[in-house]
DNA sequence: TGCCAGGCCGGGT
DNA sequence: ACCCGGCATGGC
């Protein structure tokens, strides 16, 4: 996954009409990519394993969630039916190292009762169905939130739906972009408003957001080397 | 050595 | 409608 896109973004047609907001996102946008190059995300080898690690990587590091990932690999069990056939106990041991393990389980498991129930196991058939009616019922499981949901949607339905995580409003607020106040919609709305709806630089944009988070927004003296600190000194 | 990771839920104000 | 504690491992 992440090699099988090759498409580019989008000339005109949905692009913004390049108003002050539109420009700035696109701007920072263009900074990151040069800066970092492209993420590869989501690293996975197929849609399902999208959807687990979405639910694995919900306040945890990735290195954590790729032990868990690994454990089941191990045994297997890395597939739909592979998962609905065992046991919570089981599966909370498996997953142990993401931490938090127990109620992950629960949420794999609720996920794996709507797959199931729903979609006869079937991602494909999962994905099928229209895109903002989905998200509603994966909103509907118990463990799915917007981030996850939308995860799943973006990373492993290729749906253009822009995720947003606590970096990206984390950022967007310092550098004045949005009020604290600023609630999950209403940031996706803000990109999804001005940048054109590619599933491609919407995985890419919010991968390298989550990058440029880590690498330049926990210590003070690494924020005035990141290659958004230029945004300090336009406004006003 | 404490703090924090690619959140979300449920209960209390 | 917010606010907060709980959930847990592993790396810096």
């Amino acid at each position: 996954m992440g090699k099988r896109n090759n498409r580019r973004i989008r000339s005109g047609k949905l692009a913004a009409p390049s108003p002050p907001a539109g420009n700035i996102l696109l701007d920072i946008y263009k900074r990151l990519f040069d800066y970092f190059g492209p993420q590869g995300w989501w690293p996975a080898d197929d849609a399902f394993e999208v959807a687990v690690g979405a639910i694995l990587t919900q306040n945890t590091a990735w290195r954590n969630v790729e032990k868990a990932i690994y454990n089941l690999k191990e045994e297997g069990l890395l597939n739909p039916p592979g998962l609905h056939g065992l046991s919570l106990e089981h599966l909370a041991s498996l997953i142990r190292p993401s931490g938090f393990y127990n109620v992950k389980a629960n949420r794999l498991k609720a996920f794996l009762d709507l797959l199931f129930n729903d979609y006869k196991g079937d991602l494909d058939i999962m994905f099928s169905e229209e895109a903002s009616r989905l998200r509603e019922r994966l909103l509907g499981v118990k463990g799915i939130g917007e981030e996850t949901a939308d995860s799943m949607l973006l990373y492993a339905g290729e749906v253009p739906i822009f995720v947003v995580d606590s970096y990206t409003k984390r950022i967007l607020f310092m550098h004045k972009i949005i009020s604290s106040a600023s609630d999950y919609r209403e940031v996706q709305q803000i990109f999804m408003k001005w940048l054109p709806h590619d599933p491609e630089l919407f995985n890419e944009y919010h991968a390298l957001i989550v990058k440029v988070g880590k690498d330049f927004c926990k210590k003070k003296p690494l924020c005035e080397r990141c290659p958004l600190s230029y945004l300090f000194s336009v406004d006003k």
